[in-house]
RNA sequence: GCGGCCGUAGUCUAGCCUGGACAGGAUGCCGGCCCUCCAAGCCGGAGACCCGGGUUCAAAUCCCGGCGGCCGCACCA
């Protein structure tokens, strides 16, 4: 019996959602690189274009795009440089790895540093000091390998070394742009931005189809906020949102896994979510991924991260979750309050002053920055692992119907009798209408709304001899196979009604 | 990157051990027939041995290497 993983990754290549790249052309293309197809393609837009509408514009976020490729110094100042060339051995025996520097630090107790040292002299430390496995004992090393998790590249012609680097998140981008940002929008602390953007890391082990890619895209908003003064602006926001229930899992709960659901009020209260510009966010991110991309909430939660698995630049980091059978709690959003990290580093990299004015313009501010980071590619495949259903009989993705990539499906009964004519006339008519509707007269009816219910659209429309009569056709919803009769005049403004809410198909009837 | 298992049409699979003729089937897909509402039936069609090298008169089959997939470890900034 295969798990709903298997067949969300066969129905996705079959229907064009996605597939790995290049395979079918050439054997040995590189793992981790996923192309989206129509359908794909088309939810992916659907969902980025309701994040602009339910999070970038009502928070008024300025949404910058930024470019995928930036210089070495930008990461030298992010810190990512130094995070990503890590140097590596690996015990012979038990095949442990361990980052040298920490190795031999631990090992000899010593704490200065180590970095200018080359690699043959890091092993001789290691071989005279008779540095043996922590894990196993054994005194067997492997070569030191480097880990280069970006992808470097050498631009201009005179270049042999590598000056630049595809960006592994967006966040540097923003942080390097904030202060011309700012400027040019005449901005107030908090000041928020957002971009829309392929990253790309050099994964050791890209698996899980769009789980962990070498390419990605990430849906980012970083608010650069006063640390004096976080809350001024979220006071009002948060004050209808206070008691919202927030689902933790906190680090003292890591063993047992327990879910707390705490109010926006008690993390506020007790300190736990910091303060009111992080607590609200963690408001509405959850609220968006539950109300708006429809993900239960029993299957979402934050996860607190604890020392070592949080990023080197984060004081606290939440990454919100989401569960399914197969995968378990995967990483949706990397929710990361990185203090004033990013900007002091690019203050001290560069030599320039990227601090900005308080409001009240008293203080010079170097920002703080939160930042919530969705990983996209994630979110789509969760959207249909979620909403995937079978029953022996019918396969057919339960979507939030604003999201199915088709959004009515327009049929004739018959192929005769002028209903193919009459179905196309209507088929027009929604397009016009701005519908994404698909137009299908092959086979029979049956096979045609099984075809639509495995891509996940919410309705079809059939043209029957009936509508030669009266001009009604039949309104079938996807999840229920119920019918309703309505009349062709009606039909957009039900249509409409339908994809934008969860009313029972029935509901529609006059 | 390490270890284990694995790689035949979009998907599932027969053949591989024991080398031999156009690689067989199912489903899906495309065209047609039939058809008054949920993958029916009939006719026709396109579609595959992961890549490279080796052994051999002959390789889907045996050997080596690479790439890819799954699981575990590590990694996930």
């Amino acid at each position: 019996m295969k798990g709903i993983y298997d067949k969300v990754v066969d129905l996705a290549t079959r229907r064009g959602f996605f597939w790995p790249s290049s395979r079918d052309i050439y054997a040995g293309a590189p793992a981790g690189f996923y192309v989206y197809g129509p359908l794909g393609l088309r939810m992916k837009e659907k969902i980025v274009s309701l994040w602009r509408r339910k999070i970038i514009i009502p928070e008024g976020v300025h949404e910058i795009e930024t470019p995928n490729v930036l210089p070495l110094k930008v990461f030298e100042a992010s810190g990512h440089l130094e995070h990503f060339f890590d140097k590596l051995v690996e015990c012979r025996r038990c095949h442990s790895r361990f980052r040298v520097d920490k190795l031999i630090e631990e090992e000899l107790g010593i704490t200065e540093n180590l970095e200018g040292l080359s690699d043959d002299s890091l092993l001789k430390l290691i071989y005279d000091n008779e540095i043996k496995c922590p894990k196993c004992g054994a005194l067997n090393w492997t070569d030191i390998k480097k880990f280069n998790l970006m992808f470097t590249i050498s631009v201009g012609a005179e270049t042999d070394e590598p000056n630049a680097a595809l960006r592994p998140e967006t966040t540097q981008g923003s942080v390097v742009e904030f202060r011309k940002s700012f400027m040019v929008m005449r901005g107030k602390l908090p000041f928020a931005l957002a971009q829309i953007g392929r990253v790309f890391r050099n994964e050791i082990s890209p698996r899980r189809a769009l789980i962990r890619m070498r390419e990605f895209q990430q849906l980012e908003v970083h608010i650069f906020f006063d640390p004096e003064d976080p809350d001024e602006v979220y006071e009002d926001r948060l004050e209808p949102l206070l008691d919202y229930k927030l689902r933790f899992l906190r680090r003292e709960d890591r063993e047992t896994g327990k879910i707390v659901e705490m109010t926006a009020r008690e993390g506020l209260e007790t300190g736990y979510t910091i303060n009111k510009l992080i607590t609200y966010w963690l408001v509405i991110y959850q609220k968006f991924f539950n109300e708006a991309l429809g993900f239960p909430l029993e299957r979402l939660r934050y996860r607190e991260l604890i020392e070592g698995e949080k990023a080197h630049y984060a004081l606290a980091h939440w990454d919100l979750e989401i569960y399914t059978d197969d995968l378990g709690w995967v990483e949706l959003v990397n929710n990361a309050y990185r203090t004033d990290y990013d900007l002091s580093g690019h203050m001290k990299v560069s030599g320039n002053d990227l601090s900005v004015q308080s409001n009240d313009g008293t203080r010079k501010v170097l920002p703080h920055l939160y930042e919530p980071s969705i990983g996209l590619d994630r979110v789509i495949f969760h959207e249909l692992m979620v909403a995937y259903r079978e029953d022996g009989e019918r396969t057919w993705l339960q979507l939030p119907r604003y999201l199915a990539p088709v959004e009515v499906g327009v049929f004739p009964l018959l192929r005769r009798d002028g209903l193919p004519e009459r179905a196309r006339e209507i088929y027009n008519e929604l397009i016009e209408k701005g519908f994404i509707a698909f137009y299908d007269e092959s086979g029979s009816i049956g096979r045609r709304y099984r075809r639509m219910d495995e891509i996940g659209t919410p309705v079809c429309v059939t043209v029957d001899h009936q509508t030669l009569e009266d001009n009604t056709v039949t309104m079938r919803d996807r999840d229920t196979m119920k019918q309703i009769r309505v009349p062709i005049t009606r039909l957009p403004e039900k249509i409409s009604r339908f994809l934008n809410s969860n009313v029972p198909i029935e509901e529609l009837i006059d």
